[in-house]
RNA sequence: GCGGGUGUAGCUCAGUGGUAGAGCAUCACGUUGCCAACGUGAUGGUCGUGGGUUCGAGUCCCAUCACCCGCUCCA
């Protein structure tokens, strides 16, 4: 059903998106010619250009416009003991039952008893631990699982980047004579062998992260007039909930959520999630903004005190070389820091965005009529819904099964007179409500109105990615008015070569240039330049704006000031 | 992993046991030139994969893989 919330219409759902970015080269299954291999995706020549744009967008804001942040990129593989110090070897992963009786599977520890919440059998296994990480080795090892030798080599794929940071926090505060707070940020492959994968390319096996481990001064030796851990927490929520508006994201479509105590991750003192609206699946996580306190320094660090160890539940660590403290030069004092830390989705923020850019317009008025035609069979549907309601009414109140949902019948009715009113504005609106109101399921004058009304606005309608320029995969596009004119094929060329330099440049000549316009929409190309005859005579082009459609004359030797201010380039 | 659904041309889908189709897209030639133009022609599928039933399988059966919707998930 399609969202109602927020101004103009954003993806009313993934599958739209999902299409989309099959069609035009976003996102494309992986392991194809295979049938493909289960939740992990490709991204294709314009899926890695908006990948890419995002991340630059998020270095940009937290690297180059900060005074107080560094950027790393640590190596994926990282020995087995970060993993078992961390604590992701232990607890890194979701107890599970099976039901011997239906073979269903539970979490253990969403588990009140020990009867199968489904059929009710006291008959569960025992818990076992399905560890979320990616097992590997280093080495030409080909020794049985569990084996000593086997244990000795292995390594893990890393489940998530901010362990590769704590690894170099003191490298690169001694390399950059940092003094806390400082932070350093980290884009990367991140590897979780999820149980049950899903939606697209919101949560998959193989995923990229954008992590900051922001370090902080201790509670105990902050000074009156300093922020304190709690404040840290929340200036870098609010700090990071704006970056999402700023690209574009409707505020209806953006919440921060603290995290209930039970809910909190094992490190983490307290963690505020940043969820956006998506289509079908309702509020998902795009970030989250955890404090991490000392623990995961104090886990690395070799000599930590008792009453430290005691305090974040943490083992002696007799492996570790280091102790990952900082001499504090104002407090003249030796600490482990704590840290705040914003840890992004990369690949879920390309998601996030492309919901939020996806809209269907209506560019054209539909012939009057058929809207009239259309118009006047809603009575009819009306009436023929309303009868079914009754129907399922009735057969509810004999305990019979009922083929309709009442309720949703009556939404239906009501969102549908009040739209059908609209008309022909409202032409999307009702072929929405049509094809996808649960209540408007299997009632037969639907069925033969809803492709009518589906066809009639599909004619009347551009798609188009009202991506932030910033996250557009292709920034211009150059068009020939006349392909077979030599002089004008030149100029757009010629036009095409000058920027391609500085970003993404698409030329096409290969239709009419109506299509050719509806073609850069749909991938959110913000600008389209045509070259025609009177560019010859006078060095101007016709400069089309995305969401506007908007055309204006503009001379060529403008073009680069014009484009660069408006792409946000200046 | 369990339940429900889907899988046919690049895309959207039709095809319910009898010679694999349509629209769009793509390519060529011609025509047109500022918001999804037109004509003519062409390319393109071992019907997800592997078995089975049958004289004959896209269609029926079994298995398997992938995706979607639920259970689950803490980027």
């Amino acid at each position: 059903m399609r969202q109602t919330r927020g101004d103009p219409m954003p993806a009313r759902s993934i599958e739209q998106v999902r299409n989309l970015c099959k069609r035009r080269g976003f996102v494309f299954p992986g392991s194809a010619a295979y049938g493909g291999l289960g939740s992990f995706w490709d991204y294709g020549p314009l899926g890695v250009e908006m990948l890419n744009n995002v991340k630059k967008a998020w270095w940009r804001n937290v690297v180059y416009e900060r005074d107080d942040v560094e950027g790393l990129d640590a190596a994926i593989l990282m020995s087995r003991k970060v993993w078992q110090h961390s604590g992701h070897e232990a607890t890194f992963s979701d107890p599970l039952v099976d039901c011997r009786a239906c073979h269903a599977r539970h979490r253990a520890d969403h588990l009140t008893d020990d009867t199968c919440p489904k059929c009710g059998a006291p008959a569960l296994t025992g818990p076992r631990s399905f560890n979320l990480m990616f097992k590997s080795h280093v080495g030409p090892v080909e020794a049985a699982a569990g084996s000593e030798e086997e244990m000795a080599s292995r390594v893990y794929l890393r489940p998530e980047t901010a362990q590769g940071i704590f690894m170099n926090f003191a490298h690169v505060q001694r390399s950059l004579a940092r003094k806390v707070p400082f932070g350093i940020a980290q884009v990367g492959k991140a590897f979780r062998n999820e149980i049950t994968p899903g939606n697209f390319i919101f949560r998959t096996r193989e995923f990229e992260q954008m992590e900051i481990e922001f370090f902080i001064k201790p509670p105990q030796f902050v000074q009156p007039g300093e922020k304190t851990d709690e404040q840290w927490h929340a200036e870098w929520v609010e700090q990071r909930y704006n970056w999402w508006l700023s690209l574009g994201v409707e505020e209806g479509r953006l919440r921060r959520r603290a995290q209930e105590a039970a809910e909190l991750a094992h490190y983490s003192k307290a963690t505020t999630d940043l969820e956006y609206l998506f289509p079908d699946f309702g509020w998902g996580e795009v970030e989250g903004i955890a404090n991490r306190t000392d623990y995961d320094l104090s886990a690395h660090s070799k000599d930590v005190p008792p009453e430290d160890l005691k305090r974040l539940k943490l083992e002696t660590n007799a492996d570790s070389v280091e102790k990952l403290d900082y001499f504090d030069p104002d407090a003249k004092a030796r600490y482990v820091p704590w840290v705040i830390e914003p840890s992004a989705g990369a690949t879920r923020a390309m998601l996030a965005f492309l919901c939020e850019a996806y809209h269907e317009e209506l560019t054209k008025e539909p012939p009057a009529a058929e809207v009239d035609a259309i118009r006047a069979e809603i009575p009819a549907v009306v009436k023929n819904a309303d009868k079914k309601a009754k129907e399922a009414e009735k057969a509810r109140a004999k305990n019979e099964p009922a083929k309709h949902d009442p309720a949703a019948i009556a939404t239906f009715c009501v969102a549908l007179e009040e739209a059908a009113a609209r008309l022909p504005q409202s032409l999307l609106e009702v072929a929405a409500l049509l094809e996808d109101h649960p209540g408007a399921q299997n009632l037969e004058p639907v069925k033969k109105l809803a492709p009518k009304v589906v066809k009639l606005a599909e004619d009347c309608t551009r798609v188009v990615l009202k991506l932030h320029p910033t996250l557009a995969p292709v920034k211009l596009a150059v068009f020939p008015l006349k392909k077979n004119e030599a002089a004008i094929v030149d100029v757009a060329k010629r036009l095409k070569h000058q920027f391609q330099r500085f970003f993404r440049v698409a030329y096409d000549d290969s239709a009419g240039i109506g299509r050719l316009y509806r073609r850069q929409d749909e991938i959110g190309t913000p600008f389209c330049i045509t070259v025609d005859f009177q560019t010859l005579e006078d060095n101007t082009v016709t400069v089309r704006e995305r969401d506007t459609m908007k055309q204006e004359r503009v001379k060529m030797e403008d073009l680069k000031h014009l484009l660069f201010t408006r792409l946000h380039m200046g």
